[in-house]
DNA sequence: GAGCCTTCTTGATTACGATCAAGAGGTCTC
DNA sequence: GAGACCTCTTGATCGTAATCAAGAAGGCTC
């Protein structure tokens, strides 16, 4: 079983998950899936150029931002079994005003924009799953605000955490700070008190 | 022609802006859903019950926010023309942890998770319109991030002001300072000086 | 229109995170 | 293993928004 067929196991058990799949359905699936390997530091998408493809996360970790690469305003961190998409640019398949880069080693599962509408056109049953699958990233869309609400580092960071403790175990700090709206100084010294009180 | 039908019309022509609407589908729909009129201080959700209705506004305003009534966290406005559910409470049928009151006057036409899910069962085009319409609000749904990024006051203002001008002019200071993360006092002598500065 | 309540404004003080600066520790490459 | 680079840490100073306090203005109700 080649690498891409064994990740594709768990995609697909994920959309069955919504709906039953047809034979036909995964055929057309598989030929329009394609696997992609980042490393460390590449970029999955640049400012400037079209969102392309939305990216299923088999392993690793990404960071989307906006802003220069000296002063980064994150967006959000996706891993493994999550999807990754800069959303204004993939839905309207206009120019992105924000990158999304690899925090590590990445392997995923990717479809482009106009395959995936041909998969929804060719396959209605797909358009519940698409929605499904829609509402529970816009349900959960609000974290960064909720994080963001608070002026205090300790709240926005103990919000953060509630939520995706994994993810601020795995990611170099100053880019968690520049998710956190804080100064990696101010996160660092955060941290130390953290430490020191337990 | 009653109020409702009138209504009716502006909703319709929206979702036909998706697909093509059957005469089934409308019959059912108009059955499904009701007229609903909130004078300004009532609320639509309460914190703590299930947000069992989506709600189409037809006129006026209304705003969701969580925390306590004399420290609210505001999350969003929403005005004529727009939807306004709690998005976890709503999709999952949980209790609610925020509210939606309305700042205005509020007529709108809502249809409750259970009667929209037969609509989806019993009219599979109109899930094709459900995640065009879940990916619109998905992809505006980091106004509120992009907003609170920077510590700036005016920074803030400005970046809401870009895109809701029209919610700015309307809302009284205090809810648009919850929502801004500022206290009252700080807004305030913010708009002072930018009235100044002109 | 009087009285009450809410929103908005202005002032003075204080707390605390950003900023600037520099050094320590870690990691990668040749 | 030397050197370079990057992340993380610690210190000192400064700017500014939160906070506390109180008065002014605008809306409602009776």
């Amino acid at each position: 079983m080649s690498a891409k067929q064994q990740m594709m196991g768990l995609l697909k058990t994920y959309l069955a998950s919504f709906t039953m799949l047809t034979e036909e359905f995964l055929n057309d699936f598989d030929q329009k899936v394609k696997l992609n390997v980042f490393e460390k530091g590449h970029y999955l998408l640049r400012k400037g150029t079209v969102c392309e493809h939305m990216h299923y996360i088999e392993t690793g970790c990404v960071q989307c931002y906006i802003g220069t690469k000296d002063r980064k305003e994150t967006l959000w961190f996706m891993r493994e079994g999550e999807l990754a998409i800069f959303k204004n640019s993939f839905y309207d398949q206009s120019e992105s005003v924000g990158s999304i880069v690899a925090l590590e080693d990445t392997r995923v599962l990717s479809i482009s924009y106009k395959d995936l509408e041909q998969l929804y056109a060719e396959h209605p049953f797909l358009e519940r799953t698409g929605r499904k699958i829609t509402e529970y990233y816009h349900k959960n869309s609000d974290l960064k605000s909720y994080v963001l609400y608070p002026k205090k580092p300790e709240e926005r960071f103990d919000r953060y955490y509630q939520y995706r403790a994994d993810i601020v175990h795995r990611i170099p700090q100053k880019q968690l700070a520049s998710f956190l709206g804080l100064r990696e100084e101010t996160l660092s010294r955060l941290l130390r008190e953290k430490r020191k009180n337990q």
